[in-house]
DNA sequence: CCAAGGCCTGAATG
DNA sequence: ACATTCAGGCCTT
């Protein structure tokens, strides 16, 4: 019974620093005993429990405590690879994101990675960003996407993001004339916001997973990208036969298909694991 | 529909 | 030193 009881518990349970810590986020930085972080037009303050403190007093899930991880982690164990990772790394959450950062954060991330990501990101922020002041400190909010479709692509691209400075620029404008409505897409399904975002340049099937499974609740979103790739060789070789080495949109569709049989709705809690995991084996930087 | 090549940039490799 | 390669992809040909 007591062994039930703390089992429980610990699915349940929030490690604020492996999900910060685990490629989905980027302007978050450790302050003593809180991380703090950039979240669109809020600022956060987390302490070790996952207490959320908010410069606009909002009450964002951004843990998503709601989801009920009893029943993902069950639902997704169905193999020793994942069952290990979901062990190793207890307390692991995708997080909620503002949507418009996310699209820009991984339209920033293509062929990229996360050291340079993060200073392309902090230089887009302190830019085009407010300046604010909270908990005695200074921050500077994501830039809003009319601030950004208003940027020359030069100024974007002096943040060091060479060739996608007009990609940011065209996407933003798309976001602030409404042509893509974030909150209707957290409402509509996988395949019809897929489409969606994919037209947004500078947006394939591997950032537009990661814009769902981030931002707009999609949780059967799987971004495939060379990590996952290499760990589905890895681990996952009987499972999913990848029959090319380049994965064409056509391939990533037929292998998101089986992967989705496979782990069930919550496949991207999978992915996430699984990420950390092998991350984590080949001791690569975080934040 | 598929394969191949180009692309900003900076850290890692030789 | 200095050149080449490579990295959480995408787009064009």
């Amino acid at each position: 019974m007591i062994q039930l009881l703390s089992k429980m518990q610990n699915n349940n349970a929030i490690n604020v620093e492996i999900s910060i810590n685990s490629g989905q986020v980027f302007l978050w930085r450790k302050n003593g005993e809180y991380w703090d972080g950039v979240n669109g037009q809020d600022i956060l303050r987390i302490d070790n429990f996952g207490s959320i403190k908010s410069y606009q007093n909002t009450k964002t899930d951004f843990f998503r405590k709601k989801d009920n991880m009893e029943q993902i982690i069950k639902s997704i164990s169905k193999d020793s690879t994942t069952r290990k990772a979901v062990k190793k790394y207890l307390g692991l959450r995708i997080l909620k994101q503002d949507p418009f950062q996310c699209l820009i954060s991984f339209i920033v991330s293509s062929n990229s990675n996360i050291q340079k990501i993060k200073t392309s990101l902090e230089k887009i922020s302190r830019k085009f960003g407010t300046k604010v002041e909270f908990e005695n400190q200074e921050f500077f909010l994501f830039p809003t996407p009319k601030k950004l479709a208003k940027a020359s692509i030069n100024e974007i691209r002096n943040c060091g993001v060479g060739y996608r400075a007009k990609f940011i620029k065209e996407a933003a404008n798309i976001i602030f004339l409404k042509k893509i409505d974030f909150e209707s897409l957290k409402k509509s399904d996988y395949f019809e916001t897929k489409e969606s975002i994919c037209s947004i340049p500078g947006v394939g099937n591997k950032v537009a997973d990661c814009i769902m499974l981030f931002s707009l609740n999609k949780l059967e979103a799987f971004p495939l990208d060379r990590w996952m790739i290499r760990i589905l060789e890895k681990y996952f070789f009987n499972e999913f036969q990848l029959e090319t080495k380049t994965i064409t949109k056509k391939q990533y569709d037929i292998l998101h298909d089986k992967i989705v049989n496979h782990f069930g709705p919550y496949a991207g809690y999978a992915q996430q694991f699984l990420f950390k995991m092998e991350r984590e084996n080949y001791q690569k930087k975080w934040l």
